[in-house]
RNA sequence: GGGCGCAUAGCUCAGUCGGUUAGAGCGCGUCUCUGAUAAGGACGAGGUCCGUGGUUCGAAUCCACGUGCGCCCA
């Protein structure tokens, strides 16, 4: 294991991964003589001497070597050199000896098993214990991309090594002391850093000829995390887990687990799962769970498993109250089963990571109680952790509760990526990067940090994180809710609007009410789904674009029910439908803005209603009605929005204000489409403030056509000729050509090759330009055109409503209430005096001016404003409210 | 060095089965709407869809090889 000298600890392996830096070290190419007998095996003749060439980037271990490892499947070759012959592999000859080497033999590496070599230094016997040293052996992990295909072997120093010490029955000489000093035994350096030994160890290789080469290599290599030295690894004897043994049932364990994302279960998890290694559990730290391991002088060992157990088997019964940790543990003694002497428990702890797979069992102290609530609690619906967890909690949840129960201990998991930096780097608080959580739910607030987390992308992607986006999304969506929220109490309140009241039926709410009761129901429906898939993200972007409509379309469609001062059916149909949207909104977002959320509730709610659940989050989610997501009225209104889009563009694009009244749109869209306007059409002509909406089916104005080819659809089956077509459908005469089609359902097309061919009509576009007179938008083969000739009436209108928007900004400045009734006082110069004659019933109801003079007169509050170029004074008071109106 | 993932506008992200002029939000500029809104709408500037090669009539999309970044491992 990883090893720090100056800390004298073994190090962790996530601390590893914190200390690896780019280093160059020196790289020793040796050379080892093979004994006669081996020798003459490998050059076919005696008397020859050969040497195994081999490559090694710590030249300290040489004095620890005990094999040479190949791979028994690469092609090894015996060459010469200036009058030395050297074994490696055969595709490295030139590389490690040079151009001059002549290669006299090849063979695989299978033939130099077992041949016996002279160690490069003596401090190593060729037998210790019974276990040969210096022989070559099989290693599937040899490879050519660096070396010489001949892999020196300390089993001490490193985990490979150790391995195939092993496997080969090799011995293990550790050299090194606690201190990373070599012992006494290794004379000519004893006493010496062994990081430090390397330049003595290379210059005697060199003084005695075995030295090839040494070369700088720049590699990665660990160093504490703490103090910064180069690491050791060190052979150590450890205590595992053999999970090796059920691998397949890890696998199929794994199986059952449904990841997030997908690609983990097979990628990174399932792969690891594959190369399972036994599980190293001990550490020799003095705090963590005591390994429960009792052994006695004759080695004979014990695992206790229960407290009852260890009363039963102690020397001398343990304290009543016994601590089961160290030091308290240690001083209990047992009586060996096998031979009756004393045992005592072994130094070491368990591996954290054990206890951390060990909670699902240990948070109920099962087995020893609990096995009903176990059973029913286990496993787990979902977990969650960052992705760096994979061999980390994700595992050893999956270790411990397969060796347990046989399967994982969660049902689903959720594999977050990391937050990074604004410029993508990982936050550390060495490099100062990091972003106080704190911070942000002080100044931003949790739930719009929650939101930002939730929808900002998918939680397994690593994300660039700043305060200012989570600003962002307080703009965006936090306050778009709220307002809407707001809009809703003012008026609620002024109208005493009461949600107990005898719903109207949904089928006889107004179209634009059973959009939004579809739309709602159609957002339940998908969140519920979503959320169902652990999908929050785009769960959460479905309930932002529903409170954006809410708010941009339906309430600025819905102001006037709202403000007008009669109570009809229209009128409640519109609140029941806001407040309805409103309450289910926020049960929906409860978990994920539970605070905004939790406020809205009470006040919609809560309220009006004591008997409702006490917390939006003891409310049951919401179920939605498949028979109120009207799909016709959801594409109507897609059609009508598409239409009034354009037809704004058309307004901006020949500037003229929305305000100012308009004759006639004209719109030009598929006749599917042309019915679902016209079901909307006094939507479409109030957002376009047009008089009147004609649809255009012929070619008799908008004459002009493009045409294009229909990609998807001809692609397959003209292939390379979808560009001629192209091509000659623009040389065409388009509207004889757009007249075939119609009239007959295609039309001949001649290439450019001469190739004639007869084209249908849905396998041309055709896109309609610019007739005159009118200001034209385009998109998708659709039009909208708006008459921008104006006329008195139309004129004068516009006067008026420039009048009005201007008396509403005087209202806002005298700071009146929405609901506070005014005396008007106006004063005009002569040019505007007939137009506000003729308007003036207009004017008062929509400022609710219940008094109204054409003259100046002394007010509360006055100011001039700019109307067409006129100066216009605006005199107002506050005279009272509509509540006399309505409840008076 | 190996494995897995990511890369699209200044920033954050969509982009369906390979298809027509690659989109949205933020930010910037111009205009506009508004008696709920710190909001909304339109237009404009802004793109080497990381690079190279390949497959294909056609590639942001599929394949191969690279580059950069992140994580895990050595």
């Amino acid at each position: 294991m990883p090893y720090c000298p100056r800390c004298g600890t073994a190090i962790s392996s996530h601390e590893v991964a914190q200390g690896y830096k780019d280093v160059t070290d020196q790289t020793v190419y040796a050379h080892f003589a093979l004994r006669p007998e081996a020798a003459a095996r490998v050059a076919g003749r005696p008397q020859v001497p050969v040497s195994l060439a081999v490559w090694t980037t710590t030249p300290w271990t040489l004095i620890a070597n005990v094999a040479c490892a190949v791979h028994p499947d690469i092609e090894y070759a015996l060459a010469e050199s200036r009058g030395q012959r050297f074994v490696l592999a055969a595709d490295l000859v030139e590389t490690v000896l040079g151009k001059g080497a002549v290669v006299e033999r090849r063979f695989s590496g299978k033939e130099l098993l077992g041949l016996e070599y002279e160690p490069p230094f003596g401090f190593v016997e060729a037998e210790i214990a019974g276990r040969r040293a210096h022989i070559v052996i099989a290693g599937d992990y040899v490879t050519t991309t660096d070396g010489t295909g001949i892999v020196h072997i300390a089993p001490a120093f490193g985990e490979d090594d150790m391995r195939v010490g092993l496997e080969n029955d090799l011995p293990i000489v550790n050299p090194v002391d606690e201190e990373g000093r070599f012992t006494a035994e290794i004379t000519a350096f004893a006493g010496q850093s062994v990081k430090d030994a390397d330049p003595a160890i290379i210059a005697d290789l060199k003084r005695r000829g075995l030295l090839l080469a040494e070369v700088p290599y720049e590699h990665s290599y660990p160093f504490c995390w703490r103090c910064d030295t180069a690491l050791l690894y060190y052979s150590k004897s450890t205590w595992y887990i053999k999970t090796t043994a059920i691998k397949d049932e890890l696998l199929a364990a794994n199986e059952a687990i449904v990841w997030h994302p997908e690609h983990i279960k097979h990628g990174r998890f399932g792969d690891w799962l594959e190369n399972n290694v036994d599980w190293a559990l001990s550490r020799e730290r003095y705090w963590g769970t005591p390994l429960p391991v009792w052994r006695c002088e004759q080695g004979h060992t014990h695992c206790v498993g229960s407290i009852a157990e260890l009363r039963e088997m102690a020397l001398t019964p343990p304290p009543e109250d016994l601590e089961l940790h160290r030091p308290y543990v240690d001083a209990v003694q047992l009586e060996c089963p096998q031979c009756g002497g004393a045992m005592s428990r072994v130094a070491e702890v368990i591996d954290a990571w054990f206890d951390s797979g060990s909670m699902p069992m240990a948070q109920w102290h099962y087995p020893f109680e609990n096995e009903a609530l176990f059973a029913q609690r286990f496993p787990a619906d979902f977990i969650a952790e960052a992705i760096d967890q994979t061999r980390g909690w994700f595992y050893s949840l999956l270790a411990v509760a397969t060796l347990i129960t046989g399967e994982s201990s969660y049902k689903r998991v959720l594999c977050l990526g990391h937050i990074l930096d604004t410029d993508g780097q990982k936050m550390s608080k060495s490099r100062g990067n990091v972003v106080q959580p704190d911070d942000v739910l002080d100044k931003q607030g949790a739930d719009a940090f929650r939101w930002y987390l939730f929808t900002a992308s998918s939680p397994w992607f690593a994300r660039r994180f700043s305060a200012e986006m989570v600003d962002e999304v307080v703009r965006k969506f936090l306050l778009t809710l709220w307002n809407t929220y707001s809009f809703f109490t003012v008026y609620a309140n002024i109208d005493r609007f009461d949600p107990r009241d005898a719903a109207v039926p949904v089928a006889e709410r107004p179209l634009l009410d059973r959009w939004l009761i579809g739309r709602l129901h159609g957002l339940v429906r998908d969140v519920t789904e979503g959320l169902e898939e652990y999908d929050a993200t785009n769960s959460g972007r479905a309930i932002q674009d529903f409170v954006d409509d809410l708010s941009n379309w339906y309430v600025r469609r819905s102001r006037r029910r709202f403000w007008k001062s009669s109570h009809d059916r229209d009128k409640l149909a519109a609140y029941q439908t806001l407040y309805e949207c409103l309450v289910t909104v926020v049960t929906l977002l409860a978990p994920y803005t539970p605070f905004v959320a939790e406020e809205i509730y009470q006040n919609l709610v809560r309220t009006v209603d004591p008997a409702a659940p006490e917390s939006v989050h003891l409310c049951d989610w919401p179920v939605f009605d498949a028979a109120l997501i009207d799909e016709g009225v959801a594409y109507d209104m897609a059609c009508a929005r598409r239409v009034v889009e354009m037809g704004r563009a058309a307004r901006n694009a020949a500037a003229v204000k929305t305000r100012q009244p308009l004759r006639e749109a004209v719109v030009a869209v598929p006749a599917s489409e042309r019915e679902a306007v016209a079901r909307l059409l006094p939507v479409v002509l109030e957002e376009l403030n047009v008089k009147e909406l004609r649809f255009l089916d012929g070619s008799d104005e908008l004459v002009a056509y493009r045409l294009k080819p229909n990609l998807p659809l001809l692609g397959p089956k003209l292939g390379k000729r979808v560009g001629e077509v192209a091509q000659a459908l623009q040389g065409v005469d388009a509207v004889e050509f757009v007249a075939a089609l119609r009239t007959g359902g295609s039309a001949p097309l001649l290439l450019p090759g001469g190739e004639r061919l007869r084209l249908a009509e849905e396998e041309v576009l055709v896109e309609t330009v610019s007739p005159e007179g009118y200001q034209v938008e385009q998109d998708g083969g659709r039009t909208v055109a708006l008459r921008t000739v104006l006329d008195d009436a139309l004129r004068d209108e516009g006067v008026a409503r420039e009048i009005v928007h201007a008396i509403q900004l005087a209202r806002k400045n005298a700071d009146l209430r929405i609901e506070d009734t005014i005396s008007l006082a106006l004063s005009v110069p002569d040019e505007l005096r007939p137009v506000v004659e003729r308007h003036a019933d207009t004017i008062k109801s929509e400022t609710l001016a219940s008094e109204f003079t054409l003259q100046r007169e002394a007010r509360d509050h006055e100011e001039t404003a700019r109307v067409e170029g006129h100066d216009v004074t605006i005199g107002i008071s506050a005279t009272g409210t509509i509540f006399t109106v309505t409840y008076g």
